[in-house]
DNA sequence: GTTAGCACTCTTTTATAATGAGTGCTAAAC
DNA sequence: GTTTAGCACTCATTATAAAAGAGTGCTAAC
């Protein structure tokens, strides 16, 4: 059997009509609502077609039909026609960004809400993973208290970390503007691989004085690199997804708060994909059970061909595919631009 | 009518009945569970003078009783026996803080996890808010890129604040350190009050040549500080909540859930407090609507006599309280432990 | 190929009765 | 005076049955 130019049809009106009313559909309805010139018995023959075919089935004999994941699928693929931003969205999103804090954390922030709230769903948004080939571009150690100085390492990608250690009591704020000196000196422009295999001996060398102090340092940064690398995830809309009638089963809102509360399954989620660009994976396609009447639509944001993180908006199977798509994009498009900054 | 010592008995039995079957108690049940010595008949006698007394109410005329807010709060103040910790949490306390990271994001973290596995309730570990009385310990400027510069502050408090921003293009690493320098003598150990108000034109002469650079630095510094006070609340086991019958209705998810996603409210909720020490607010006592029929039970951590963050479990108003409160005011006699060094 | 007609299926709704937990009251027992 | 057994009463919950409604699949006619 194959795909006509009516069927075509009658898939997307049962598509689109269930992403509104989130009921079956039935035949009657779509020849009332969608004038596609035929009568409800005609439509009905389509539907067992496409029945068999797998893109719909009947939740029980006497229901309409409900899209399935290959359904969607293939209204995602050939169906669908893509939507424009309104000139509202354009300017919530423009007003978002303009004029604010360029800090990342409020970026990714400001990101997530805005993706929750244009959509109406729950949005993820991971902050830029520091790769292994970021490089640091200064180092500083302040000293904070008799026995405790700070380790500032700042890389070129913006990132700023710190960590707190423990010193000898004897070691003052000037000593340490020298250890400063030297790290930077021997360390700045390097990535930690370098880091790791080749330096480290040279610089025990030239600072035989601090060099308990420098193994200390040294194994927290290295640490720190480690610890980074678990990319926070933010979390925002949840509420939305509340109001969407496939949540009114506390059941289905358990299994996904167990999985939401679990930040590195999030992490695997949101990167698990092929491609860069745009992902969309519906129902059983992502390889997660938990959300597996669920739908993801993720997209990667990179500076200079490498991907940073990635964004994305989780809904249920039946979600507003053209809008959300358009938005996710748009988005990414915009977290791209402003890292280039 | 005056509580005597059987009413005590009774309505703790009450309420330790409820807290543990989430079920209207009956005196039937009393009677046969705990071994007051006296039949249902009795029983019921001294429900009804509870009722009067407002300790308990009944949902409808033939179901058992069920505690009211006033009833807990009773019971909290005079009739709840105060309950150790075990040695197994003792242990799992333990273990989450030895040998781990101190980065104060992680520590933050760490504690709520605990807290909301340990009471199997949601909850809230507000981050150090710094206080205007903090004070700067080091200032530093990192040059980025061509037209960028990285400005870093780290404050006694062991806070690390980081910014980028714009600079000349013709500025160097090394007119960034002669900058640093000067701002590092002038501002260190000074908070920003003090800044604001009086340090200001004095650099401005010192620094002629790097004057507009400066002005960009110092209004971006302040900003910085005022955003800041929006403090971070680590949010966890929601998951939990769930799995008290009492949200077993999703409208009461909800309305739980649209504050939660509010971080504003959050805070106000979480330091609305007279009183440094543990806190418990039941039910209307939070002056919020949303959570009228849940139990606050909060506490600050502090340094030094100022008070930095609190922490809190969110729960039923059918709580654990014995329980929780242990808990919570453990957690945050750790927290104050680890603030200290 | 399309469609009107109709019997059939299965969920949802509505109505009605049965069950049962728990109370309040009264009068007798302690 | 306090306690308790006994009992009628209330009201939510559960069970049962019947009715309504939505939608289908099939057949036969157009």
């Amino acid at each position: 059997m194959k795909m006509n130019d009516r069927k075509k049809k009658v898939l997307a009106a049962i598509i689109q009509d269930y992403i509104q009313t989130a009921e079956p559909v039935g035949s009657r309805t779509i020849s009332r609502k969608y004038k596609l010139g035929v009568s409800p018995a005609t439509i009905r023959n389509e539907m067992a077609d496409l029945e068999e075919l797998g893109f719909i089935e009947q939740p029980h004999t006497s229901a309409g039909r409900v899209p399935s994941d290959i359904g969607y699928r293939y209204y995602v693929d050939y169906l669908m026609e893509p939507e424009q931003l309104t000139p509202d969205q354009e300017e919530l999103i423009e007003s978002s960004y303009k004029d604010k804090s360029q800090e990342i954390g409020r970026i990714i922030t400001r990101t997530g809400q805005l993706l929750s709230r244009m959509t109406n769903y729950t949005s993820m948004v991971m902050a830029p993973r520091r790769e292994k080939t970021a490089s640091i571009k200064h180092i500083q150690l302040v000293h904070m208290m008799p026995t405790q100085a700070m380790v500032i390492m700042v890389l070129d990608t913006g990132v700023v970390q710190h960590q707190l250690i423990e010193v000898a009591e004897n070691i003052t704020q000037a000593d340490l503007e020298q250890v400063s000196k030297v790290l930077n000196a021997k360390l700045s422009g390097l990535n930690m691989e370098r880091i790791k295999l080749t330096i480290l001996s040279e610089i025990y060398l030239e600072m035989a004085k601090y060099r308990t102090f420098m193994d200390v340092a040294l194994e927290l940064l290295h640490e720190q690199q480690e610890a980074a690398s678990e990319e926070k995830i933010y979390l925002g809309g949840l509420y939305n997804m509340l109001n969407q009638p496939e949540f009114h089963n506390i059941e289905k809102v358990k299994t996904l708060l167990s999985l939401l509360e679990q930040e590195k399954m999030l992490q695997e989620i949101l990167l698990d994909k092929k491609h860069d660009g745009i992902s969309v994976r519906i129902g059983v396609e992502n390889n997660c059970d938990q959300i597996k009447d669920c739908t993801m639509v993720t997209a990667t944001y990179q500076l200079d061909d490498q991907v940073l993180g990635s964004i994305g908006v989780l809904g249920p199977t039946r979600m507003e595919y053209a809008k959300v798509i358009t938005i996710v994009d748009h988005m990414a498009r915009i977290l791209n631009k402003v890292m280039d900054k």
